[in-house]
RNA sequence: GGCGCCGUAGCCAAGUGGUAAGGCAGAGGUCUGCAAAACCUCGAUUCGUCGGUUCGAUUCCGACCGGCGCCUCCA
């Protein structure tokens, strides 16, 4: 592996700075995953293809990376959820966690190495919890909750300045106010009450039944997995959507750090939002749209990887049919400029421009994603290779085995934005062969009004013909 | 109110203190029986507005206008 050149904005700095893994070539890397209360919509998932892309890149560039990503499955919104459909939280909360699953194989997200639901983190998170009392950062409140005290923890605020900030006037205040020391101070485990009982979300303690505050499985599990993998109780890199720094982030830097005394993430990168018309994406707003909405309606997920990655993860991305549509068509054109080069001849590849342009193509690619994961550059030196390499080809030139290669390398593995191949049918299949076998037989007797009509007919079918010097090649639409 | 982000061609969207990537759409051309695909050519004298710093600003600073986010359980 070469020197590490992967530069990253650190949240916890404000600046782009070089990656420094604790024990390279090993990066560890947690992700915060979904709360299966629901489907994940798309604007989690652009988080999550951001945070793929990191992984790949990664990868591509030697490290070893050990992924793990949470599942929520106890908060207060699967506890609500389960409710709601008179379910226990377990059997409300494992089809989603299977959704998510699916919608995540369909939009080609390299799974974890790991995945964590809270739920099967109890002890850890309880010995957390013991451990921060141990130490005195947390206390036992007057509601039977536990809370940690931000005072005993001079950084607390690092990570979104918020020395720097004031609360609102008339924030809302929250009903256990009375039973914390400072208002700022948040809940590590939470007494179960009735509804908690109800759905099976409570949990004995030494410190009372209850149920573990969102932020606590994080740490604890994130902690415990490191561990057990590393033997080490710092992650590299700790990722996630911008509205996680405060005060999630926050909050699992000062559990963590007050447990472990070790510095909880070196690295902090936060992903922006997906936006619909200018507005976030969210359940909330009800302006969301599901990966399964889209895997339904037939889009590519190649398009949506594309899409994505042609905005900077730190910009917010409108999300509009417009856009995804010319995303498609994008990858339309890769994918024909990938079959175009696998069908050319690969002879003296070496000198061939093609060759060059590919080695420039490697170096630009590099130099982008290692510029802050900068992926809107990289795609656009990667169109610009396929205009290049397709006007070698259209003079004649002959292939390159290193084109081949380097776009294997970025567009498909780093990427990840070539079309998925379709089912083949073969009915439908002879029966497009023997129409255009058809028309040829009209278009060498000049009968061009019959081929055209032929041709009419097929594209009704969707699928689009092309007439080249070596065939007739046609492709489903 | 505090903190933060954004405003670049019809749409999406990079980027830099020295004069604007890329994608989609559109127009013309080469090729083709015609198409399609591919390629070639064409588009912002200009980067929300107004000031300031500078030899020079879209890029730095300030104000303003417009849009958005977070401010205790939202990716």
């Amino acid at each position: 592996m070469s020197a590490a050149p992967l530069s990253l904005f650190n949240t916890l700095t404000r600046r782009v700075e070089p990656l420094v893994p604790l024990a390279p070539p090993r990066v560890t890397l947690y992700t915060c995953g979904p709360t299966v209360w629901n489907f994940a919509h798309i604007g989690n998932f652009r988080t999550f293809l951001f945070e793929d892309l990191l992984r790949r890149w990664l990868e591509q560039s030697g490290y070893d990376v050990f992924h793990i990503m949470n599942l929520t499955d106890v908060d207060d919104r699967t506890i609500k959820a389960a409710r709601q459909a008179g379910k226990s939280l377990v059997d409300h909360t494992a089809p989603f966690t299977k959704a998510f699953f699916e919608d995540r194989d369909y939009l080609r997200i390299k799974p974890a190495h790991v995945y964590t639901p809270a739920t099967a983190y109890m002890p850890q998170m309880i010995d957390l919890v013991t451990k921060l009392l141990e130490r005195g950062v947390a206390y036992e409140g007057d509601d039977g909750s536990v809370y940690f005290a931000i005072n005993r923890f001079p950084t607390y605020g690092r990570l979104s300045q918020l020395d720097k900030r004031e609360i609102k006037v008339g924030a809302r205040v929250a009903s256990d106010e009375y039973a914390k020391g400072d208002p700022s101070d948040f809940a590590l485990w939470k007494k179960a009450d009735a509804e908690d009982e109800a759905v099976g979300a409570a949990w004995d303690a030494p410190f009372g039944r209850g149920r573990p505050g969102w932020h606590l499985e994080c740490s604890a599990m994130s902690l415990s997995e490191i561990a057990k993998c590393c033997g080490v109780q710092t992650l590299d890199i700790h990722a996630g959507g911008i509205d996680l720094i405060f005060p999630h982030h926050e909050n699992e830097i000062a559990q963590s750090e007050g447990a472990t005394g070790q510095q909880f993430a070196r690295h902090w990168v936060h992903g922006e939002f997906l936006n619909v018309r200018g507005t976030k994406m969210s359940k909330r707003h009800g302006n969301f749209l599901t990966a399964r909405d889209l895997r339904e309606q037939g889009v590519d997920a190649a398009a949506v990887r594309l899409l994505f990655f042609q905005t900077h993860y730190r910009q917010p991305v409108d999300f509009n049919d417009d856009a995804l549509a010319a995303a498609g068509e994008g990858v339309r054109r890769i994918s024909e400029f990938r079959n175009r080069l696998e069908q050319a001849s690969h002879a003296k590849p070496d000198q061939s421009a093609l060759a060059e342009l590919s080695r420039q193509l490697r170096a630009d690619m590099t130099e982008a994603l290692n510029n802050d994961l900068n992926a809107p550059q990289a795609v656009a030196t990667l169109f610009d290779f396929v205009r290049a390499a397709n006007r070698e080809l259209d003079q004649g030139s002959g292939g390159s085995a290193e084109a081949l290669a380097v776009l294997t390398e970025f567009a498909a593995r780093v990427l990840d934005i070539f079309p998925t191949p379709r089912k083949s049918d073969q009915a439908l299949e002879s029966w497009i062969e023997a129409q255009v076998a058809a028309r040829n037989q009209a278009r060498k007797s000049k009968d061009f009004k019959a081929a055209d009509a032929i041709r009419a007919e097929l594209r009704t079918k969707g699928v689009e013909i092309e007439d080249t010097p070596t065939g007739t090649k046609w492709r489903v639409v």
